[in-house]
DNA sequence: CCTTGTGAATATGTTCACAGCA
DNA sequence: TGCTGTGAACATATTCACAAGG
C-alpha cells in the first residue's frame, strides 16, 4: 500500500485516512526530519548518474544505520525490491510527495540585512521547492532598494502580500530584539512556518512550527568536545 | 560536589575523572546541546536586568518542560537554592566555562560568496566565544580583496594559518562540490570541530566532529506538516 | 547469494512526583 | 510556602536478527 491512500487497520489501534488528518501525529517528527536529508543524498547520486541504491551505501554516506532508513521509510510504503535496493528515481519523487515538496512554494522574508541579501540571492532554494517572493524590512532608508530581483517592503504591507501569495512560510532575518513582534506581524497575516535565524526563542501559537537557525549554539555545542586552547587571555562576554 | 571536581561513585558503576574524560561520554549529547540554548535565555534575561530566575520560568521561555532543564543542569552540579531558583549571572558563568566557551575561540571561514562575506560581518560571534581570524577562498581572482576586517587568502595557506592559531574549529561556505575536499583539508591542518553550510553530508574521522546548516533540510521539515497551497504549475526539480 | 521490511529486544530520553531544604 | 534535585515510571527511538522475496 502506498502512502496517502486510505487504510484502516482492523485491529482498531489507529486509522490512517486520506490528507494526513491522522497521520501526521502517528509518524514521529523525528523520522520527517531525516526525509529532507535522505532526499539531498539521493538526488546527489541521481544527478551522479547511478540509478539504484541500497539502504547499506545511503547509510555509509550518511553515517547512519541501514536498518534506520529502512524503518524510516517503511512508515510510509514499500518503496525498495528485495536482492536489488532502491530505484533513486521513484524514491525520490516518492519523498518529495510526502515532503509536499514536489510544486514550488512561496517564502517570504523579513530582513534586509547581509544576510537576507545573502539568502534571497542564494540559488539553492529554487530547484529544491522554495522561491522567495518578497523581502521586507523596517528600516525606511531601504525601502525600494533592490535584493537580487526584488525590492525591499516595508513590513506595513506583511499582510497584503502574504494574503496574496497565500504564503505559509517566513524566513525572520531581523535582530534578536525584533524577532517577536516580527513573528507576531507574520502568524497574524496567515504564515504557518518559519525559519527564525535570529539568536532568540520565539513564543508562537501551537499551530505555527518555528525551526531555528543559529551557528553560535552549533559552535559552543562543539567547544564542549574540544581541549581548551583559546586565544590568549580574551574572554567572551556572554 | 561541582562539575569538573573529581568523583567516584562507589558501587562501580561509572566514575568521574577530572579533565572531562570519562565524563565526556557519559553526558548525553542532546543534554549538551540544549545548555548553548539555556545560555543565550540566561543572557538575555541578565541583559533585561533580571538576577534569579527558575526551571519553570525558562522553560516557559523556551517551550520545554522544568523538569528537563533540571536533570539537564543536575548533570554538573547544583546550581539553584531551593526555593528561591537560579542566579543567573552565576548560572551564565557555569555553562560558560561547561561548554568552554568562557574565552575566545579563533574559527577560519573556507568560502567568501554571499553567505561567507555575511558571516565574517555577523556581529554575534564576539560576544559569545568565537572570532573569525581568516577567510580562504579557491578563486585567484578574489585573493586579496577585502572582507570585513580581514583579506581573502588562498586554500593553499590554510595549512600554515591553522597550525599558527592552533585553530579547531572551521566553517566551511562553499559549494557543496567542494566541500568534501575542503574538509579533508582542514582536517589534515588540524581541525577538530566542522560548521557546515554547505548541502552536503561529509565524511569524517570518528575524532572529527561536523554540525550542518541547510535551511532547505528545514523548511522541507516543515512543508509536511502544511496545507498544499503551492504557486501554480511550478515543480520543484530535486 | 543479495537486500528489504519488521517484530522483538535494547537503548535512550522525558516526565512524574516527592523528599528535602530555604 | 516555593523551588530544586532525583529515583522510578513512562515514552520514544534505535538496533538486532531473521523471514521472505528476487
Amino acid at each position: 500500500m502506498a502512502y496517502g491512500e486510505t487504510m484502516t487497520i482492523q485491529n482498531g489501534v489507529a486509522e490512517h485516512e486520506q490528507g494526513n488528518e491522522i497521520q501526521d501525529t502517528m509518524i514521529p517528527d523525528i523520522v520527517i526530519g531525516r526525509l529532507p536529508v535522505y532526499l539531498r543524498t539521493l538526488t546527489m547520486l541521481m544527478h551522479q548518474g547511478q540509478e539504484v541504491t541500497s539502504s547499506q551505501e545511503l547509510g555509509d554516506l550518511l553515517g547512519i544505520s541501514s536498518a534506520q532508513i529502512r524503518k524510516d521509510l517503511s512508515h510510509f510504503g514499500e518503496f525498495g525490491k528485495q536482492g536489488t535496493g532502491y530505484n533513486i528515481d521513484f524514491l525520490c519523487s516518492q519523498l518529495q510527495e510526502i515532503l509536499k515538496v514536489d510544486c514550488m512554494w512561496p517564502v517570504v522574508l523579513v530582513g534586509a540585512g547581509y544576510l537576507g541579501h545573502a539568502l534571497v540571492n542564494y540559488a539553492g532554494f529554487e530547484n529544491r521547492g522554495f522561491r522567495i517572493v518578497a523581502v521586507f524590512d523596517s528600516n525606511p532608508d531601504k525601502l525600494g532598494q533592490p535584493v537580487g530581483q526584488l525590492t525591499i517592503s516595508p513590513v506595513s504591507t506583511i499582510p497584503q502580500v502574504v494574503a496574496d501569495y497565500r504564503c505559509q512560510i517566513a524566513i525572520i532575518v531581523v535582530p534578536a530584539e525584533s524577532a517577536q513582534s516580527v513573528a507576531g506581524m507574520l502568524i497574524e497575516a496567515g504564515v504557518k512556518s518559519i525559519l527564525c535565524y535570529a539568536p532568540t526563542t520565539l513564543t508562537v501559537p501551537k499551530d505555527v512550527r518555528v525551526e531555528y537557525i543559529d551557528p553560535v549554539i552549533q559552535l559552543q555545542h562543539m567547544t564542549f568536545y574540544l581541549e581548551r586552547h583559546c586565544l590568549d587571555g580574551e574572554a567572551a562576554a556572554e
